[in-house]
DNA sequence: GAGTAGTGTTACAGTTTTGTTAAATGTTTA
DNA sequence: TAAACATTTAACAAAACTGTAACACTACTC
């Protein structure tokens, strides 16, 4: 149910605090401080939801706005604004670019957080038809099938989710320490060759015949997503 | 675009006042004075959107939106709350109960304008089937009635809402408090082991023959409707 | 009022999944 | 090449998860 929300803000103070307590609440967070940057990650990293500041430095949060709702791939993310307090004119501008909702600065953050919800709740059925391919492996997050060849496999839930974190950058290479924060849970305390034996196993899992292992070890790194 | 609005508010003037202004940007207005009319005329008009004052005479616009987000034929239709200015606590709590957005009052009617396209525009045309067929089953939502290879099988209410819900989307994983959620309801407090009961119960009731179970389990995540 | 249907909870058994350990295997370095 | 280091794998016991029967309770029906 962890949803990803990004925020774009170049105040840091309130930056870190938005990023702690969305955290805390379980969300997986991803920021930026300038519109520039925050468009080219938002393309790359599709998050679920977007905090949108309307003043920034460089590009406005009008402009951000219509940008991205002329992308097709990312148009369908919703956008809070976060605006300064009386900018009437500002609202009504930024509900017509195209964002979702907005909140006046100062806000609490709990009706912010209900915000959130309310249009996490609304918009999620919205995506449907999750589906990662990597060359013959294919994932679908929403029926949480996997398919080799296009013959489905069967993972046990934790090899599933390492599978499903791999996958959404292939070739990347993730330590011991970052997969076991991301599939097991930051808090929880296991040993790191855990991880080993775990990825053994998804290996002869989504092995299906004797080809490639499709999973690369890379010696006192970690292991990526490649053949 | 005629979109149909829905106006629940006691006070006559600002009643007129949106009244006038809706329809003079062409939309189609219903309006309604008090909560219980209001809930048996939006069940029978199924406008495209709810304009909810917070503060009503009889029923409290909290009230009014839990019933509406429990009713499956009318749960899709976006409510803006209006409330009176600084109900800091009641914007969360309506936001909760399943409000989409507010707007505090006094309101600028350019800004309601921009939320009701903001919203409007986002709010997916409603597929409201009567009939849902997947494979050999059909749920009669009119009717509620269940068919399997076109006989009817005979349903407890919570098996029938159950199976109502996971038909919507065939194949989608549902966790058991998504489902508690959904099919229990958000405020009710139950076990989430009585998920398991339920599904139990559904699966024997809806297995004619010895044949494929229809619903599968997806271990530590939930269920899903599928061969 | 007794009878019935529908619900929610609990307990138990059976199964799957998981983390750990230790030995085996592989790779780099001096 | 040997020593040092890193990864793979099998085995096993513990933990987690699920299905279902049994039971209690409620709300209705006749």
């Amino acid at each position: 149910m962890s949803a990803h929300i990004f925020v774009v803000e170049d105040e840091k103070p309130i930056q870190t605090l938005l990023r702690y307590n969305l955290e805390k609440e379980g969300f997986k967070v991803s920021s930026s401080e300038n519109g520039e940057e925050a468009l080219s990650l938002i393309k790359e990293k599709k998050p679920d939801l977007i905090l949108l500041d309307w003043m920034l430095p460089d590009l406005s949060g009008i402009k951000i706005c219509q940008y991205l709702k002329h992308d097709k791939k990312v148009k369908d993310i919703p956008i809070i604004m976060l605006t300064a307090k009386g900018e009437e004119e500002d609202k009504v501008k930024g509900l017509e670019s195209g964002a979702e909702d907005y909140l006046t600065k100062p806000f609490s953050f709990p009706e912010l957080l209900a915000r959130i919800k309310a249009m996490l709740r609304r918009v999620k059925p919205t995506v449907v038809n999750e589906e990662i391919i990597y060359l013959d492996l294919k994932v679908d997050r929403v029926a949480m099938k996997v398919y080799r060849q296009n013959k489905e496999v069967s993972l046990g839930p934790k090899e599933f989710k390492l599978l499903d974190f791999l996958i959404t950058q292939p070739k990347r290479v993730y330590s011991r320490e970052q997969l076991l924060e991301q599939v097991w849970g930051e808090d929880i305390n296991v040993e790191s060759r855990t991880v080993d034996v775990h990825i053994t196993r998804l290996r002869q899992a989504i092995n299906i015949d004797g080809s490639k292992p499709l999973i690369r070890t890379v010696r006192s790194a970690g292991y990526s997503l490649e053949n």
